[in-house]
DNA sequence: GTCTATAACGTGATAGAC
DNA sequence: GTCTATCACGTTATAGAC
């Protein structure tokens, strides 16, 4: 009874539209408070057919992790293993296309962090992030660098950190940030758009000194 | 039959453990994935107990948020506002102390970020955080460090952004950090601690370019 | 004030008609 | 494949005894 072979427009475009609206719905919510009849309404079908086609609320969510996960991570690594480019022009590279990616997809940091809390482990193995950062590129550059005596000597887990704070955290604070400095959305943009050439300068300056 | 200002040591005692189990069980799941049953578990008290002493969940999760929030902010201005002590000492001292904070409570910032989200406003104007920043005596150092030349021009913004970025976000991101890089809580901490000099040396760095 | 028992409700999931 | 109606269960909240 399951559709698992089935190739019918019909089908696959119901079940698509489930799974974009599962990930909008878990996206701005998280498991616990996304029910399954609002990602029914935001599809607009049936409750039924949730859990026909994906048997339950939960499988529905580990299909919509995994492949946010691996959307989220594969724009990293695309950008960190080109070999044509120079450790600055990665840094470069990877600010602004992250921030536009931050920009198309505002909620996805967040969700990432609570759902790798709660889950720990089960998923980090699935995607099995920590060979694909190390045999990176960009790390084997990185390392160069350093050996060359190039930039400091501050290991690859500082660097890390400071990239992704600098990079990701205003999103992740953004209504706070937003409050504090009174900013309209258009204005909060503006902010953050100037931080695409900033964090490399920054990041070139705290390598530097 | 409300117990209003009823002041019997054993009336107070109850009424604390239930708060004090709320913070443990909210800071670590958020309201929606909280279970009163945990609460009254984490306190070693009776279910209805909760409800006869804060009468809801979201009465309580109320209570808990505003004063985690209070806390937390508390922190930061006492240091922000001393009168005694340089914009390079604040920054020094700042950093320590809120990493300090974070190691005793790490799950705070993803609480807080979190439940702006699903607040924003109502909780803001209660606690009004734009206004303390701006009338900080941090705030006035740092305007005229940037008007006599000794820093350079960058908006309190970006700073703010800076800051709590490099500071914040390896507490938010800790699983991740740890699974990439391959640390133990033991070892994590350890990069964590040396990040409290760090931190102010960058940010000279980075204001100084 | 504190407990047990239970009501009231919301939510995930399924049966069965079409 | 899609829908309506309903079940089954977990959770919040309360009634009432002590």
């Amino acid at each position: 009874m399951k559709p698992e072979k089935e190739s019918s427009e019909k089908n696959i475009s119901t079940e698509e539209k489930i799974k974009s609206a599962a990930r909008i719905v878990f996206h701005q919510k998280g498991f616990a408070a996304a029910r399954t009849r609002d990602i029914a309404e935001e599809a607009g079908i049936n409750l039924a057919l949730l859990n026909y086609y994906f048997r339950s609320k939960e499988k529905l969510f580990n299909i919509v992790m995994l492949e946010t996960f691996q959307d989220f991570f594969s724009s990293i690594f695309s950008v960190f293993n080109d070999v044509d480019t120079s450790l600055e022009e990665k840094i470069e590279k990877f600010a602004s296309n992250y921030i536009d990616l931050l920009f198309r997809e505002p909620e996805i940091p967040l969700f990432i962090v609570n759902e790798i809390r709660n889950n720990v482990g089960e998923l980090m193995d699935k995607i099995n992030i920590r060979n694909s950062v190390f045999n990176s590129e960009f790390v084997k550059q990185y390392n160069k660098a350093i050996k060359e005596g190039r930039i400091r000597n501050l290991s690859f887990q500082h660097f890390m950190m400071n990239f992704m704070g600098l990079l990701i955290f205003p999103f992740i604070a953004k209504p706070l940030f937003k409050e504090i400095n009174g900013l309209s959305d258009v204005q909060f943009n503006k902010v953050i758009e100037e931080r695409k050439q900033l964090i490399p300068v920054w990041l070139k300056s705290i390598m530097t000194v």
